[in-house]
DNA sequence: TATTGTGAAAGAGTTCACAGCT
DNA sequence: AGCTGTGAACTCTTTCACAATA
């Protein structure tokens, strides 16, 4: 297709499609439509070829898409195509739940290092990691981790983000209610749950 | 103003505004100007003014916004100007963070109610709250909760969405990797952790 | 026949520039 | 002078409709 910047909204969509097609990988099936995978997922069929369309074609008329290429290709538009190595900082109730969380594996990411501040903490083992001490962020670059969580308190967000910076990080997930400054080579995604419940009031019907 | 759609990015950044001007009121600022506050969260002034424009002419020209009025203002619009319970379903380690999560206050929220359907867990007191058994979601309506917040594992996660649709729930913050369905009157905000975090690798450049 | 891929139209949201108020 | 509020221009995103393809 002809040239088109790729919308961020639709880069946004391709991480769902994939938990789509992973599932339907695993109950057996081995290609899909774009109608088929849009009523699994609660989306518009048209959105998922237009996404699809902005990299290429990946389907093939009258069938579908096979699954397992578009996994792949989905996979490799995203750079999900490696195992993503992210550090985590701040071990505290959130921190404890991103240790956790089981859906990272999917997308292939491993938390391969935690970080804290507390004495406390540090040298306890969680999930076969140990706690290391929030000083060591600087050993990130040698241990090629470029992906990092911050579930830090506000009042250290960033100046954790400036320690990780130093330390060759280039994209940021951040769980802190602040807004963070970094270089503009370094991608920042911020999670502020409590903003998100914020909204849901206005759209409830009054009762 | 004329009559405009109020664009949803518009709600979505409200609470952001909110947060700002909490913090500006608490560091003893009595006003604040569209650019101050824009500087101070990271964003656009015109934004900003565009954004409170929707809902009427709050500010002065030539000063900028009283805060104490602006924040009543917002509070009012997101319907935040009373406390609102929220009940939290799932007392996994994502429950537990939610529970201890500092955040909440500052727009006026209260998790009063925790479930799960862990005979090992109900019953157990965590944050002054006493861990109920899931079979007990129909008391919520009684209870005057018609907010929820869905921390369990994706299998359960449409079931404790039909269980708190019929208890008279009306808003959901799910946290779990998954599409929910509910009825039309229901409003649903999905967090998926794992989503953001995967759109991540594609904005850092190649290194 | 069934489904993809895509130009074109429609719709939503952002940015600009400045009139008008304090 | 300084700042708000907003129409208009612009940009981005979604939706549609259908030609092309298997």
């Amino acid at each position: 297709m002809r040239y088109h910047r790729i919308p961020d909204e639709s880069i946004r969509r391709l991480p769902l499609y994939l938990r789509g097609l992973l599932s339907l990988l695993e109950e057996g099936q081995q290609s899909v439509s774009s109608r088929n995978l849009a009523d699994f997922l609660g989306v518009n069929s048209w959105q998922i070829r237009k996404d699809f369309s902005y990299f290429g074609a990946f389907g093939t008329p009258g069938v579908g898409y096979n699954i397992e290429k578009l996994v792949k290709q989905v996979k490799k538009i995203l750079k999900l195509d490696v195992v993503q190595k992210a550090a985590l900082v701040g071990v505290g109730n959130l921190g404890l739940a991103v240790l956790a969380y089981p859906g990272f594996g999917i997308y292939d990411f491993r938390v391969a290092a935690a970080f804290d501040n507390d004495p406390k903490k540090v040298g306890r083992k969680i999930e076969n990691l140990t706690i290391e001490d929030a000083s060591k962020l600087r050993t990130l670059k040698r241990r090629g981790i470029s992906l990092a969580i911050i579930a830090v308190p506000r009042e250290a967000a960033q100046q954790t983000a400036d320690a990780l910076v130093k330390a060759g990080v280039r994209g940021i997930l951040n769980f802190s209610p602040c807004h963070i400054t970094v270089p503009k080579k370094v991608k920042v995604i911020t999670i502020d749950i409590a903003m998100d419940l914020a909204c849901l009031p206005y759209y409830m019907p009054a009762g």
